[in-house]
RNA sequence: GGAGAGAUGACCGAGUGGUUGAAGGUGCUGCUCUCGAAAAGCAGUGUGCCGGCAACGGUACCGAGGGUUCGAAUCCCUCUCUCUCCGCCA
């Protein structure tokens, strides 16, 4: 949720703000059901004023008829004031709920993603001297996949995954929980990009794949039916992303300031109906309703939580350097970052199938955004409480794998494996 | 899944329906004492919302949500979670 105090200081810039990322937010609304419910809880709380002062003048003794018959009164009126009073919030926090984050100044204005910006490129996109396939075509032939079978069992978008491309997909989490539980390499891509900020390792964590209802609306995740699957009879939601369990680890919780930042690289299956997709990267493991994602997750303070945006970048990219694939990294427009999100930055893979680029990862830069409606707080040293921030992006999930397939081809169907990725693989130059 | 017990502040732990936001202890902070530390003593130490520049005032919160009552941490109902025993299971 945003502030609703900044709403009241700024309503043109936020419906401006707003509209820029395509929401059209009534904030001449929201802000009449501010006064409303303002104007409510202070006759309520004159009302519980007089209540509590007859009730403790009782002391004990048996109140006069009078009393009784005047805190009846009281009663009433309350039961009334309280009934509005409810009624007025549950609005007004549904129409607070739908005002977006605001994006930063530096955000891109976009109607859609077409208008977001490239900021860098990295790496050389292969030449080949033969034909080369698409990750799908590869991996069918290897026997590496058999989405045939899988349709038969759970439908489309779904698939067996097999044999090697398992042993990749395995040292692909392997490594990046390595790389990312090394304070020497955190500490150096935090030299190397100039940022201020402490180079803790992350913790590796195993959320649990679903939510409470409850959870799932505060992380301001829960698209619902047209994204998330619902379990049914249970008040259980899948998650969509380990993110959606990991950052409401801490709700309703107030951190002390000496513990931050907090760093998770968190590892889970997610699920997504991908509805509106429908013919759209049907082959492989583009898009599939199930797909193992490494997320990074991150608590910190207001003034850290920047840098640790572009910290978590400079992961993503340190990652993709490593395997040596070809990416560029995008600054998504106002348009394209997302209700939740003050900025975001996708990297995205060179795909020679395709002649494109496609999205592998991407990194939220949240602000107070989830915390301040999970009520995730952090203490400061002298004992003053604020909202803590948080900071999502991926560190790896199965995407990659198709630009190895594709970009490592060789003319005889088999694929290179990346150095760094050897180890895992018992030394497997190429599969 | 069946039977029983329970849920109070950072933690432990009291709490007859009416000055209980909540005793007592621990922890933490400050001060006194000390060359310093320990010990001891004194004082302070929850969060949200509303109003206020602030000091502060009001209000809510004793797992969550309803109800009874002039008045609920205390009584009633529902739910959630935890523990013990049985069953089942990786």
């Amino acid at each position: 949720m945003l502030d609703i105090q900044y709403i009241r200081d700024n309503p043109e810039l936020v419906a401006e703000k707003s509209k820029q990322k395509g929401y059209d937010v009534d904030v001449t609304q929201l802000l009449g059901f501010d006064r409303e419910r303002r104007d409510l809880q202070t006759q309520v709380d004159q009302l519980r004023q007089e209540r509590n002062e007859i009730a403790s003048s009782m002391k004990g003794g048996k109140p006069s008829d009078e009393l009784v018959a005047k805190g009846r009164e009281i009663k009433d009126k309350l039961a009334d004031l309280e009934h509005q009073l409810a009624a007025i919030d549950e609005e007004f926090i549904t129409l607070l709920k739908t005002v977006p984050n605001m994006p930063l100044d530096e955000v891109p204005v976009g109607s859609s993603e077409q208008e977001n910006v490239e900021i860098r490129t990295w790496g050389e996109k292969p030449n080949f001297d033969f034909e080369p396939k698409n990750h799908a075509q590869i991996a069918e032939a290897k026997g590496w996949l058999d989405t045939a079978r899988a349709t038969k069992i759970a439908g489309a978008r779904f698939v067996y995954t097999m044999g090697d491309l398992v042993r990749l997909e395995f040292a692909l989490w392997q490594f990046g929980l390595d790389t990312l539980s090394d304070q020497e390499i955190l500490q150096k891509i935090i030299d190397d990009n100039g940022l201020k900020i402490s180079a803790k390792p992350f913790t590796p964590i195993l959320p649990p794949a679903v939510a409470k209802q409850a959870v799932f609306e505060a992380t301001g995740r829960l698209n619902r039916q047209e994204q998330t699957y619902k379990i049914e009879d249970e008040d259980l939601w899948l998650n969509a992303s380990a993110e959606h369990t990991i950052s409401p680890i801490y709700i309703d919780e107030i951190i002390p300031e000496e513990e931050l930042p907090i760093r998770y690289v968190g590892y889970t299956t997610a699920f997504r109906r991908e509805a509106g997709t429908y013919g759209k990267d049907t082959e492989g493991i583009f898009r599939l309703h199930q797909f193992n994602k490494l997320e990074m997750e991150c608590f910190t303070t207001p003034e850290s939580s920047y840098d640790e945006h572009l910290f978590l970048v400079a992961i993503q990219e340190y990652l993709m350097q490593q395997l040596g694939l070809p990416y560029h990294v995008l600054e998504k427009c106002t348009a394209d970052i997302g209700r939740p999100n003050a900025k975001g930055v996708d990297v995205e893979v060179w795909l020679p199938s395709q002649n494109t680029y496609r999205e592998t990862h991407t990194a939220d830069y949240i602000k107070d955004y989830q915390t301040r409606a999970m009520k995730t707080r952090l203490r400061r040293r002298d004992g003053t409480i604020e909202l803590a921030h948080t900071n999502d992006a991926t560190a790896f999930s199965q995407r990659p794998l198709i630009g190895i397939i594709e970009n490592f081809q060789t003319a005889d169907g088999n694929v290179s494996v990346p150095e760094v990725l050897r180890p895992y693989m018992g030394g497997k130059q190429e599969i």
